[in-house]
DNA sequence: ACCTGAACACCGTTCAAGT
DNA sequence: ACCTGAACACCGTTCAAGT
């Protein structure tokens, strides 16, 4: 091992990546600049190009760090280990809200190829017709990046400190007035979106789509 | 009509809209600027918050300018007219790529709004139980929104000019080239990437869910 | 009422200079 | 090889001043 392995405190991208995570956590995405970043790790801005090539490779490292610990399952079923997969990503979205920003706009990544290698693995397991597997896999993803890049847009909409079920609540309150000819349906479930769980709500869509998957000819 | 009304090239919200619907789609998301609209307008970048609040605002009227035209639907069966809107949106986010973009990230919005009236509406015509008429619609919102989040990322991932056939086929050889243990799936369907049609692709999504919708339990 | 355009308070990124 | 920090080339947004 030599000197630079030893050296205290040296930058390195691991280092980088996680002082990011604390930022994005405690201070929101839109405080995760590359001054800030430098100031936490006592070093000039520049010293962080040396390690990341720019802001989307180190939002795509971020996003990788905590989505692909949180999609490994364990369950036997294929039906629940696609469930299991899905919460998983739902809760780490839901524990760190800039995750669904990037997840739904970033390309390509490492963490997109993982979720849906795991979904993927799945739908061998249920034997899905080979013909239908890339579209089976790819409506899973799609509806699972969907909730991420909506759940992003809620959380960035939603006042710091305000309470959640007011503010359904008061949207609520908003679609039951609009027009009747104009909203019929936004106005039946106003109720429901006040009264609506996320995550069980989350979980019903996917079951749509695995049901689908199931009816699927052979 | 006051002299207000008479004055030639006055600025409004309308202008301003259809001259930043110009810029995005002639030389795309990153080309819009205060400074650019202002100077395709012939006037101050100021003056333009005089009409619009902000650049969210600007973007949200936008998209909403290009999509709540293209989701007005004429077909008889509730399936066929939500498989219309949804091929509506999918039409318009490959016409303009910004709108996936904006879609798939911005809060509320008249846009997000008029998409789920529109869906809903045929769920109502389909019967859905009312219980489960909330969640089918945020399935098939959230599946399409999916969808236009993932196609604006894979519009920006494409270099201005490259042919699109091409770079699938680059990615899928990626993809058939990844480790055969950690990545079983993606390996498999790699080829079908390279040859799918994005648009039967999606219908087929949407289709899984409306499968889904149609055996709930009554 | 509406428009102008300079100014403010930021950004991401680069790069000469250091160690 | 790695780090520093000033400088560059931008942004969105504000606002005093004009008409």
């Amino acid at each position: 091992m030599g000197l630079t392995a030893m050296r205290k405190n040296a930058l390195s991208k691991q280092r980088i990546v996680e002082a990011a995570i604390e930022i994005l956590d405690n201070e929101g995405e839109s405080a995760l600049t590359f001054r800030a970043l430098a100031t936490r790790l006592a070093t000039g801005a520049g010293a962080i190009y040396w390690h990341v090539a720019d802001k989307n490779e180190l939002l795509s490292a971020t996003t990788e760090h905590v989505v692909v610990p949180a999609i490994t399952h364990s369950a036997s079923e294929p039906g629940d280990a696609i469930r299991a997969i899905a919460l998983g990503i739902f809760d780490t979205m839901d524990a760190h809200p800039w995750v669904g920003a990037h997840l739904s706009r970033a390309p390509s990544q490492t963490a997109i190829l993982a979720i849906i290698e795991r979904l993927g693995a799945q739908l061998l397991e249920l034997e899905v017709p080979e013909k239908h597997l890339f579209s089976a896999g790819s409506a899973l993803g799609n509806y699972i990046l969907g909730v991420a890049g909506q759940n992003a847009a809620n959380a960035r909409l939603l006042p710091a400190g305000t309470d959640r079920v007011d503010f359904l609540t008061a949207v609520a309150n908003e679609w039951s007035q609009l027009d009747a000819d104009q909203y019929p349906f936004v106005r039946r479930v106003a109720r429901q979106l006040a009264e609506h769980d996320d995550r069980e709500q989350f979980l019903a869509g996917v079951d749509l789509i695995l049901d689908g998957i199931a009816n699927l000819p052979r």
